[in-house]
DNA sequence: CTAGGTGCAAACAATTTGCTGCTCA
DNA sequence: TGAGCAGCAAATTGTTTGCACCTAG
């Protein structure tokens, strides 16, 4: 609500994930560069990018820096269990941080202007277990996406 | 259970699908070649493949079919309705009959052998309409896929 | 005939990799 | 000094399109 609360909430925030980011690289013998902080840096401000987007806004505080560079540092968070990868209708992929690691969310994505809400709901993660179940499967891991129009796009219509 | 039954419903399916895509093709005023009718063959007896694979398959009844027809195809009775494209986790396009136009199922992949079991829950497609309608979303689809390791490959281990 | 359909090969676009030089422990 | 890292450019992969030939109405 108040401007204050906002700023130090989100820098505190990066401050977590920046040194997340830092740690998990130093434990897989990685070494936290510039150009991997400024990706991870990048990443938190800009989520659901894909890789061409996230060179572009990374090129803005260090116009060096490369694209494969970017390409790797992704993949390499992705292994780290830092960053998500998913893929929504058009065709390239989309990363986006992984805060807190148990933390599973999934996407609503408006079909209108593209714009990606997230949401948790445990009533529906504990059915997909059931059914998992029913199946003899054990669940690792889902992806549930809802396309649908955002209140905005419905009222221009 | 006993072969005969099986046999004669595989095959009603299977006539059903067929006058199915050469109705709805006819009714765009598109032409039900061999090959397109081949193509939707093909989908019928192995569905979640890929371009490619479709295409071997195909290839199998008809050598000298091309890579481009099925392609084209498959967008074809995409448009139509008649076939739903998606995509998991590995970079392919995969494709799969709609035989039931209304009618929406999800997907269980077993991370282990790739395996992929149809099922369809009701009461969670009733709470993905909540969420929506609690974003102020108004909600078209979805797709919602599970991740695990079937009962053959939890053996194996 | 002629519109639509096919197959081939080339074009595209997103992603991935090889290589060379550089940097920091 | 040498292992890891960066940037460039080329290779790869999945997808899409242009074009010339063909076939059915």
């Amino acid at each position: 609500m108040r401007g204050t609360d906002v700023t130090s909430q989100a820098k505190l925030d990066f401050d977590a994930w920046r040194s997340r980011v830092v740690e998990r690289l130093a434990r897989d013998h990685q070494r936290p560069t510039p150009q991997r902080l400024l990706v991870a840096e990048t990443l938190f401000h800009h989520g659901h990018q894909n890789l061409d987007e996230l060179h572009q806004h990374a090129r803005r505080a260090d116009p060096t820096l490369g694209y494969a560079t970017v390409y790797r540092t992704l993949k390499l968070l992705e292994k780290c269990g830092l960053v998500n990868c998913s893929n929504f209708g058009d065709g390239t992929a989309r990363y986006e941080i992984n805060l807190h690691a148990a933390e599973h969310h999934d996407h609503m994505i408006c079909t209108g202007c593209g714009r990606i809400v997230e949401f948790e709901n445990d009533a529906i993660e504990a059915m997909q277990r059931q059914i998992a179940l029913a199946h003899g499967f054990e669940l690792t891991s889902h992806r549930m996406d809802l396309y649908g129009v955002c209140p905005r796009c419905q009222r221009r219509k």
